[in-house]
RNA sequence: GGGCGCUUAGCUCAGUUGGUUCAGAGCGUCUGCCUUACAAGCAGAGGGUCGGCGGUUCGAAUCCGUCAGCGCCCACCA
């Protein structure tokens, strides 16, 4: 059984099984006329499902692994999500269709701070407050939400065909999770690379919870500067400073001294004047010249009155407001380190939640925000307000919350040393075992390598892993004391061997409350997902690790990205990836970043419904080039699902062939083949090429023009049987073979109609699917290079009597005599192969091809290479357009001659330019002027 | 303030070490076709002094310098 018989057998069999199907298969000659996504997509991803063929277990064959970055856990799938799932999905089945051991591993992140705060929403909104609850408590809603909202994203990426290893779905916070990143805490502390500090910290207000360096983003703010009056406590002895000399003296070198009615006055500016209940000085640069005056002084802070000395550091910028610096050690990482020098008092005026506590002794209660408006009021009602001036700074916003401004805090947390993780992760990627594409990001990573700072580890949250430290009872104003195991019980035994504590019980241990930053989870993925902590060595780790290719987005580089090759360079002693490519930003057309406030971001599941899994695929890459953003256009969707429906259209034509088994293979059906066979050949290297260099959006570029151009547009219109005339076998199988490589190549990018039409093409067995086909051909030799250009050379013949067609208006169906102008041995021309003078005749309704030394009159001409054609025409030739057309072309190639004989007759040029270029002119000079003689010949003919 | 990248057709982008007949693709545009697979289609056409200026070279979209514009990353000027 072959060819249609086949088909018509495989479609019958498929129908009557096919009743738990939400389609109804169509009988063969009844293929709907156009693609329906909807009606396929559902019914293939279950197929692939019950038939475990995204499974993949370690074997003989090369693995190639990716992991996912995990997206939180109770997100929603959006356009970032849909590009870089896409991304992977088109490598993974690539992979598969080129016969490797495909595994891609899914999961979710628990992604704490932005879990937490939606869990502690939604109790708000039942009337529960966080605080009100035990820990156990929380996390039991924590859970309760987590279970009821988790994974929701994963089952959202099946509809876009995602062909993940599901029963490998993996969570940050289940038990091998859980338990690798408890153990590797343990032992980098033991390794002494963890260590607890009290350190000036970002501080989030509304989370309340410390975060690291890379989680503030920094936005440019329109504030303002206030310049605040800081009268000098001791006018009277004003006159003293540097010697004996009056107020004059002093301005005259170069002081500038503020006075009013009540006093001698510096002044401060700030943007920040809710700070100033917490000033314990202010400080001046000892080479500044405006401020001598106040060397040594004391100065009062407004409203709060208290009186602190003026210090000196050269750390202060001269030129900046009146060079007069007010220092709040509590609250500015800088002012913390003049603190330090100058040994002075620190005030902390903020409780955890971002009021004003006792300690400010003003506004207490209010939040930082109102009393910065308040106090600027009460300032200038004081008569303390100098001035205030529009400003344009930078505000640290919290990462996860970001609307929250993060507020500098001094804590104790716990902190990861970086130097000897950045000495470890920088050299893989400098010296290339891992490639970053675009390269660009190279610098990015070692400029962030080199500047590195320790990780703050530690956070304020529940929802996360607890960090397995234990404190031991002590006194009052005692040192804090701890122990670091991975239970209670073993800290115990810990504890015990400590001097004076070796009665200790274990009630008396005070386990950590904070919890771990899910960054420090997220960097053992590559590892844990294989269980390669707990279980070193295993046959799952030996396998799939190193894993072959990340596709994230670029704003994790430092968060994830780097911190993942760290963890793989501790651990493994490898990288956890040969190769990660950076996806761009997603953005509407207009170059917006997508954003809910924009409303510019459209639903992805929408989008699937609209245009079929296939088309949004299509459609999301068609505008991603490597590493840039991506420009997004619903319209390109549309292009994907027209580019299904050709697929479909085109399958419909070949199953609606009559075939013929007794019918002889024309010779020019043999020809055409072995063209086909050489463009299928040369255009796979081409896209296996683009695959490697992951210029993904050209290769679905090169197999989508292989698919329309070459297979539909001139293999079938050349193959095509006269209407209702019947196929010989030899051909159709051909094309149907054809077809079945042509499903191979765009599966990756299309996985459901290439599923739906393999299925189609020959009789399957259940279970057998395109997924785990392979597709592998030679490389195109010197034969299909010579075949290409001939069938190169016929469609140009064709083209160009299209055009004139096109041009004297005549139907694409009236018969037409071509006239080739050969001269005398000239028997090489496309058109005297016996294969393809018939494609020509037929491809551009020609009723003769005749071979002249001399063209007859009334023809319309074009050239191909240095040959002449003539379309004979007869009266409908209009000669004076013809003239004007000639004309036109020979005034071009005589510019283009005079500039080629221009060149050759530059001595330099032929003296150093290789003989090859030269040679080429050469030929560029004599092709113009055998086109020109031809020319300028008509011309003369037609004038007669 | 440092660092990186970009600027080629109306739009989005290719253009591998400078040289393969006056720079390519997709989309959009224009023209003609409802040709028995597809009008979500077919055929044909038009469209760019490669951001400006200067330099190196026999030869520059490609290398160097400079200016302009855009974007990203890093950084403690209140």
């Amino acid at each position: 059984m072959k060819g249609k018989d086949a088909f018509v057998n495989k479609v019958f069999v498929t129908s009557q099984k096919s009743s738990n199907f939400a389609v109804e298969i169509l009988k063969p000659m009844e293929l709907a006329k156009n693609y329906n996504p909807s009606e396929v997509e559902g019914k293939w991803y279950q197929y692939w499902l019950d038939h475990k063929l995204f499974a993949s277990k370690p074997d003989g064959r090369e693995p190639y692994t990716i992991v996912i970055p995990p997206p939180n856990v109770t997100g929603v799938l959006h356009m970032g999500h849909m590009l870089n799932n896409t991304i992977q999905d088109i490598l993974i089945r690539k992979a598969r269709i080129d016969g490797k051991n495909a595994c891609w591993v899914p999961g979710t992140d628990h992604a704490s701070i932005a879990t937490e705060a939606k869990v502690v929403n939604r109790l708000a909104e039942q009337g529960i407050k966080k605080r009100d609850l035990t820990r156990e408590e929380f996390l039991k809603h924590a859970w309760a939400w987590t279970d009821e909202h988790g994974g929701i994203i994963l089952k959202q990426l099946r509809h876009l065909g995602a062909s993940c290893d599901w029963d490998r779905t993996a969570f940050t916070m289940d038990e091998k999770r859980s338990e690798s990143v408890l153990k590797v805490f343990v032992d980098l502390y033991k390794k002494g690379l963890i260590y607890r500090g009290l350190r000036m910290v970002n501080w989030d207000p509304k989370a309340q919870t410390v975060l690291s360096t890379e989680e503030v983003i920094y936005r440019d703010e329109k504030s303002h500067l206030f310049h605040l009056k800081y009268y000098v406590a001791d006018p009277e002895n004003l006159q003293s400073v540097g010697g004996k000399v009056s107020i004059d003296e002093l301005e005259k070198e170069g002081n500038v001294i503020h006075k009013d009615a009540k006093g001698y006055y510096a002044v401060v500016a700030t943007t920040r004047p809710e700070t100033i209940m917490g000033d314990t000085a202010m400080c001046i640069n000892p080479k500044d010249p405006k401020n001598q005056w106040l060397r040594g002084h004391k100065v009062i802070v407004p409203l709060v009155n208290r009186v602190i000395p003026v210090i000196e550091d050269r750390y202060v910028d001269i030129e900046f407001g009146t060079g007069c610096l007010k220092v709040t050690p509590a609250h500015d990482v800088n002012d913390y380190a003049l603190g330090k020098a100058h040994n002075l008092d620190i005030i902390d005026i903020f409780n955890p939640d971002g009021t004003l506590s006792e300690e400010a002794g003003l506004y207490v209660g209010q939040d930082r925000m109102e009393v910065r408006k308040q106090i600027a009021l009460d300032l200038q009602a004081a008569g303390l307000m100098e001035k205030i001036e529009d400003y344009d700074n930078k505000v640290g916003y919290s990462e996860r919350n970001q609307d929250t401004a993060v507020e500098p805090r001094l804590c104790k947390q716990w902190f990861l040393s970086m130097k000897h993780f950045a000495d470890i992760a920088l050299p893989p990627v400098l010296e290339g075992k891992i490639k970053f594409y675009p390269t660009k990001y190279v610098n990015t990573y070692r400029n962030w390598m080199e500047n590195i700072q320790d990780w703050c580890i530690s956070r304020q949250l529940w929802w996360g892993h607890r960090i397995p430290a234990y404190f031991l009872p002590t006194a009052e104003e005692e040192e804090e004391k701890y122990v670091v195991a991975l239970t209670a019980e073993e800290a115990l035994e810990e504890a015990k061997k400590i001097p004076d504590y070796e009665n200790i019980t274990i009630d008396q241990l005070r386990h950590d409350e904070d919890a771990l930053d899910t960054w420090f989870s997220s960097w053992l993925w590559p590892i844990s997902l294989f269980d390669g902590i707990n279980n070193p060595g295993n046959e799952e780790i030996n396998y799939y690790y190193p894993t072959c290719d990340l596709v994230t987005a670029p704003d994790i580089i430092f968060f994830w990205v780097a911190r993942m090759i760290m963890a793989g360079e501790e651990y493994m002693k490898d990288v956890p990836f040969r190769n990660v490519y950076f996806t761009g930003v997603v953005r509407d057309k207009l170059g917006r970043k997508m954003s809910k406030s924009l409303g510019n971001s459209p639903d992805p599941l929408g989008l699937i419904e609209k245009y079929g899994a296939d088309g949004v695929r299509m459609g999301m890459l068609l505008s991603a080039p490597a590493g840039n953003d991506i420009l997004f256009d619903e319209q390109l969707c549309q292009q994907g699902a027209a580019f299904c429906n050709k697929i479909w259209n085109a399958f419909r034509l070949v199953q609606g062939w009559e075939v013929n088994d007794s019918l002889a293979q024309p010779e020019e059906n043999k020809k055409t083949i072995a063209w086909m066979e050489a463009t299928i050949k040369t255009a796979l290297a081409d896209i296996n090429n683009l695959y490697t260099r992951y210029r993904l959006n050209e290769a679905l570029m090169a197999a989508f023009k292989l698919f329309t151009d070459e297979f539909s547009g001139w293999y079938l219109e050349m193959i095509k049987p006269a209407y209702q005339a019947p196929i010989d076998a030899k051909t159709y199988q051909a094309t149907l073979n054809f077809f079945e490589q042509l499903m191979k190549i765009v599966h990756p990018f299309m996985p459901f109609i290439t599923e739906e039409l393999y299925q189609h093409i020959a009789e399957r067995k259940d279970g057998e699917s395109i997924m785990v086909e392979t597709l592998i051909l030679d490389a195109p030799n010197e034969e299909d290079a010579r075949i290409l250009a001939q069938y190169e050379e016929a469609k140009q013949v064709i083209s160009g009597v299209r055009a004139v067609r096109q041009s004297k208006n005549i139907s694409p169906r009236e018969p037409l005599t071509l006239e080739v102008v050969v001269n005398g041995a000239d028997d090489k021309n496309v058109t005297k192969c016996p294969a393809l003078g018939p494609i020509i005749k037929k491809m551009a309704s020609l009723a003769d091809i005749q071979y002249v030394q001399t063209k007859s009159d009334g023809t319309s001409n074009f050239m191909i290479g240095t040959t002449e054609y003539a379309v004979q025409l007869g009266n409908l030739i209009d000669t004076e357009a013809e003239i004007a057309k000639m004309k036109a072309e020979l005034k071009h190639l005589q510019g283009f001659l005079v500039g080629v004989q221009k060149k050759l007759s530059n001595e330099r040029f032929v003296a150093n330019a290789p003989a090859q270029v030269v040679e080429l002119e050469r030929k560029k000079q004599s092709d113009a002027e055998t086109k020109i003689a031809a020319l300028t010949e008509s011309i003369a003919k037609l004038k007669k």
